[in-house]
DNA sequence: AGCACGCCGACT
DNA sequence: GTCGGCGTGCTC
């Protein structure tokens, strides 16, 4: 008992989950604590997993902690569980889930003492808001860094703004006279009070939310089940776009943020830059709480506001948080429901690094809290869908619109195979039926919407003459047409070139688009309906932070008559003015190898047909197909998701595929293409005779449809099984073999990783 | 993963 | 003569 104790410290580290340390603090190690600790000849920081009074590292190889984390409380055991959850679901070192988990500042130690103080701060007032950005000469560069510093924040410290501008404490004081900013004496680590902005279109709409509609009587029948749920319940909140699904969400977090006090609730959505609307309606609705007591969490807030919403959320001051899927490993003590908005949505599913899916997790949660989680979808996914069929979620359906005077939109599919049949020609890509509709909504004074599925002119730029393509020097991969800056760009890399004037492989000047994207759809509108004021909406149109918003603005207040978008537009934004919906190039998801461009194509349809006709106009939606006859487009048409879901259910029982089967990808990453097969080879291999790799499928290993990015090929191989369990076994005791692998013909630098539940294969 | 140490080509 | 390429090995 006289030894000192050993703290078993979790490290952003993947070789052990544990490291072990000698603690000599005066007072006990607490399990839960951010220590920081050297860590070869570096420092490294991390959490206290466990203490023990022995350790397996001999005594003398054993270092003392160094410092510890005073300005983060322990987080709790349900959290460090969490964590431990996913590190092993996902096969990642505990250390390498819970430390990116946490903000920036608070994985250096040299940055806990400043977290910690509580130093006066200033705040912009509302005033401060309006008159700051154009009070400032242009060239008082300083100055106008600490109006920046102060807006963007909406908090700054005094220290912080020292190291802006020696006299900066001075000049923040000169603003509080005047009215621009406040100082703000509260615990340094509270939340800005957000201003609402009444005067925008968005702003009264979230005003009118807050006076609380009445409620349908599906919408009260679901918040009685969710109202009546104790202890873990998986609702499935199933409504079509404009079935007032989130006004369920805040009925039900309204009643138990009443009910009870002390609890806390997060709200996961996929996007929250695509979806400002909810963000406000949020905050109008429960405008009524402690200023702080929404928070947000996304990767788009500066570091210094995520840190204080992180710790907002830890020390339960933040009631309901409002995030992406990053936000669900929030540390959150007093977590009591949980709700995750477009449950179907692929923005959950994380893309690199640790490659969880926030959804899943969330429910895992839920669980394991035993609290309730409601997941609302128009389209669920069909691994959603299909434990709602087993009983396992309960499934809340809204199946009538919630503002009276809006229907469901007319869904007309252009068969173009017939048309061309019949000698009618398309275009610009455009069908002249599509073409007569746009004209006409612009006679009448209405809004249409053509929903392109590639930004950029066209996919690519290709030599009639000799059949050369322009492609990625990089890359495997199409470069893509800029004709408005006059560049070749690659999607998958960021290189850029100047269009080529002649073919590079024969001379030939005469190079043409191949292909459409949105630049080309929107120059090809503008010259077949005249007179139409042509917006288009996306990632190039909308690059330069805030810019998303002032084109919405733009539509909103009718200066725009037709819109060209990709998926962008389909999400968030409600077009009160909107009564024709376009589809082109939708065809191509439907013979896609990846078994899940289905699903992902009638979930993107009916959001965008959502868009049509909201506000007691009807609403119309064409798609322009060669195929008019595929089964997809005909539960379109009839707004028939049940339908889709029972038939693409039915495929992927017979199929084997997921939800029926769980599946796991090995990838790799190497110089050569044959050096990333080789090592995947290697890998199957050993996969002989581990336990419950007999209960699972392997397939051969295969090259990534877009092979090569940055120099780098990239092959992988994927795993399946009926047994999860089965399939974790093998993941599991396969791991120290993968690391094992080398020599032979997978010489040179291979990076592999492995991704449980995959989303694209 | 970092970040060291450690042996072979083109440069101030 | 060095600066620097990335191959190999270690971190409680």
């Amino acid at each position: 008992m006289s030894q000192p104790p050993i703290v078993r410290v979790a490290l952003d580290h993947p070789l052990a989950e544990l490291y072990d340390y000698a603690w000599r603090g005066d007072v006990p190690p607490r399990i839960g604590q951010l220590v920081g600790v050297p860590f070869g000849r570096r420092s490294a920081v991390g959490l206290i997993y466990e203490v023990a009074d022995t350790s397996d590292v001999p005594s003398d190889r054993l270092k003392e902690v160094e410092t510890i984390c005073e300005a983060m409380s322990p987080v709790s055991q349900a959290w460090l569980d969490l964590i431990a959850f996913a590190a092993g679901y996902y096969h990642r070192a505990l250390g390498e889930v819970a430390l990116p988990a946490l903000p920036a500042p608070l994985r250096e130690p040299e940055r806990w003492a400043r977290l910690f103080a509580r130093e006066p701060q200033f705040a912009p007032t509302p005033e401060g808001r309006l008159a700051l950005p154009d009070a400032l000469p242009s060239r008082a560069v300083a100055l106008r860094r600490l109006a920046e510093a102060l807006l963007e924040s909406g908090r700054l410290s005094a220290s912080a703004a020292r190291e802006l501008h020696a006299k900066a404490v001075a000049t923040l004081e000169s603003w509080v006279e005047s009215g621009w900013a406040c100082r703000v004496e509260t615990e340094a680590l509270a939340n800005p009070v957000e201003v609402a902005d009444v005067s925008s279109p968005d702003g009264a709409a979230a005003a009118a939310t807050a006076r609380m509609p009445a409620a349908t009587s599906d919408q009260a029948a679901a918040l009685a089940e969710i109202d009546a749920a104790t202890g873990f319940a998986s609702f499935l909140l199933y409504g079509v776009t404009g079935s007032g699904k989130t006004e369920v969400y805040l009925r039900a977090l309204e009643r138990l943020l009443e009910r009870r006090p002390d609890a806390q609730a997060l709200v996961l959505v996929p996007e929250i830059n695509l979806t400002p609307q909810f963000e406000r309606t949020f905050r109008a609705r429960f405008g009524h709480l402690a200023p702080g007591a929404i928070v947000s969490l996304h990767s788009g807030l500066a570091e210094g506001e995520r840190t204080r919403n992180w710790l907002a959320a830890h020390d339960r001051e933040a009631r309901i948080v409002l995030g992406t899927r990053l936000a669900v490993l929030a540390s959150m003590p007093a977590l009591a429901m949980i709700v995750v908005d477009e449950e179907h949505e692929p923005a959950y599913k994380q893309q690199e690094g640790l490659r969880y899916s926030a959804r899943d997790l969330a429910v895992w949660r839920a669980k394991q809290l035993d609290i309730p989680i409601v997941l609302g979808s128009a389209t669920p996914s069909l691994e959603s869908w299909h434990q709602a069929e087993q009983g396992r979620y309960q499934r809340l359906t809204l199946a009538t619109r919630a503002v009276a005077e809006a229907v469901l939109p007319t869904v007309r599919l252009i068969d173009q195979d017939m048309e061309r049949k019949r000698g009618i020609h398309s275009i610009e890509g455009m069908s002249p039926t599509l073409v007569a509709a746009l004209r006409a909504r612009l006679e009448r004074g209405e809004q249409s919407l053509i929903f392109v599925n590639r930004r950029g002119y066209a996919p690519t730029l290709a030599c009639d003459a000799c059949g050369w393509v322009a492609g990625c020097p990089r890359c495997s991969a199409y470069a893509v047409l800029h004709k408005a800056d006059r560049t070749l760009r690659c999607h998958h890399c960021g290189w850029e070139a100047r269009i080529p004037r002649a073919c590079p492989e024969c001379g030939n000047v005469d190079l043409a688009p191949l292909g459409r994207g949105t630049q080309r759809v929107e120059e090809a509108i503008a010259g077949v309906v005249p007179g139409a004021r042509v917006l288009r909406i996306d990632a190039d149109s909308t690059r330069r932070k805030g810019s998303a918003e002032a084109l919405f603005d733009n539509v909103h207040t009718g200066g725009v008559d037709i819109l060209v978008g990709t998926q962008m537009v389909a999400k968030g934004h409600d077009f009160q003015r909107v009564s024709l919906v376009g589809v082109l190039n939708a065809d191509t998801a439907l013979f896609s190898h990846d078994f899940r461009a289905g699903e992902r194509l009638f979930a993107q349809l009916m959001q965008v047909s959502g868009r049509a006709g909201r506000a007691g106009l009807p609403g119309e939606v064409m798609i322009q197909t060669r195929y008019a006859n595929h089964p997809l487009y005909a539960s379109i048409a009839r707004h028939d998701y049940a339908g889709f879901a029972r038939a693409a259910l039915k495929e992927r029982r017979e199929a084997r595929l997921p939800p029926f089967a769980f599946q796991a990808l090995l990838r790799a990453d190497a110089r050569t293409l044959e050096a990333a097969l080789a090592f995947l080879d290697a890998a199957a291999a050993e996969l002989e005779g581990l336990p419950g790799a007999e209960h699972v499928t392997r397939y051969d290993a295969v090259p990534l449809t877009i092979v090569k990015v940055m120099h780098v090929h990239r092959a992988q191989l994927l795993l399946e099984s009926g047994s999860r369990a089965a399939l974790q076994a093998a993941l599991r005791a396969w791991q120290p073999r993968l690391r094992d692998i080398k020599g032979g013909d997978t010489r040179g630098m291979i990076r592999w990783s492995v991704e449980v539940d995959p989303l694209d294969i």
